[in-house]
DNA sequence: GTGGGTACCTAACGATCGCTAGTTAGGAGG
DNA sequence: CCTCCTAACTAGCGATCGTTAGGTACCCAC
């Protein structure tokens, strides 16, 4: 792993150790071992252990939009108005960014809880609003027929339990690779959504 | 709340604590201020922090296994050898484990990481036997051509992903009363796995 | 009334926490 | 040669961590 600048190589090998024990467990000075340097040394790079936890968070949530943007304006073009279409193509969005860096994608999902109160409100009506776009469409497939399910709130809920479980358990050395698990992740969604197939 | 015991006080309220910080984020402080009880004081009823955490994780493991013991027995009972039915009745069994006691429920999902090395594998190897339950009857419903998806392992992980997501989100006073929920989850899993309606 | 059990207290231990201060070493550019 | 930048160091601060020790008050059974 080659990095740009040194703040970025505190911020990866954070993402990992963050994943694996979670913020609170990990100390300031076990990412600066995992760096081979002395706790201290850190603040030379950083301000603070939660600005690392916020730098993690914030590039992860502006992935995640980004790819949602994209996903979006290329279903609108491809196949305009056709809320199936639209899901496929941000559950893709969505899996792509988790497997193009698990570490960062997975401290987005479970640790913007130890932010403090501020930076959680930011990330917290971020991600409200990233899984928004899911409801819309699934919303819209619904009023127009294409989808059918008997609880929207409810529906919506797990299709997005079901895909940001995928930070939680994709293996980069894994089986399949990244796109083949995007392809089922979209087949699963759109099962568990359309009325007919 | 009335227990009938002060150390199944202490759980519950370090269930609830647990759940909203994580383990490592709450201090044994935090767990007796809750008690309106001084730290200290604490160590008459438990011998350690960890112990509690085991109680819990321990009790919720058991909870969830006997309650899969149950739901394989009615399904076989009811309509034996019908994969779909033994899914539905694990799938109802494990929502009504989470909805009796979400904090319990939630840490057994998510703070089981937090426990020593033996505890934590002997945990994990309960929570596979558990998942495998799960795996088993839908791996007999693809073989039967009942079920039809085009990746085991992935519609598996999936949907366990979706079901151990409950524990996430689960609002007790929350609009739908908790069998209600239970009947929605049962629909989206058969809908996500089903070749036909 | 007295002994034992339950439930709590205060004081304090050693370890570790996030972080600050002050310093040193090496390399690049004027 | 000198300056500046980057990147690291050691020493140590105050706070908090999980936990232990020792003691007090109440209640119930004998």
């Amino acid at each position: 792993m080659v990095e740009a600048t040194r703040r970025r190589a505190i911020e990866d090998v954070a993402s990992d150790l963050f994943r694996e024990r979670g913020y609170a467990a990990t100390s300031v000075r076990d990412i600066a071992r995992a760096l081979s340097i002395q706790g201290p040394s850190l603040y030379a790079h950083v301000t603070s252990k939660e600005d690392v936890l916020w730098a993690i968070v914030d590039r992860a949530a502006s992935r995640f939009e980004a790819a949602a943007d994209l996903a979006e304006a290329k279903a609108s073009a491809a196949r305009p108005g056709d809320p199936a279409e639209a899901i496929a193509e941000l559950v893709r969005a969505h899996v792509r960014v988790v497997t193009d860096d698990v570490g960062e994608a997975s401290v987005f999902v479970h640790e913007w809880r130890s932010l403090g109160t501020d930076r959680r409100a930011a990330v917290l009506a971020r991600r409200d609003a990233y899984e928004a776009r899911f409801r819309r469409h699934i919303e819209a497939g619904i009023s127009t027929g294409t989808f059918a399910m008997t609880d929207f709130a409810i529906a919506s809920t797990v299709i997005l339990s079901a895909i940001n479980g995928v930070a939680t358990w994709y293996d980069p050395g894994g089986r399949l690779p990244a796109d083949r698990i995007a392809d089922h992740l979209v087949d699963l969604t759109l099962r568990t959504l359309e009325a007919s197939r």
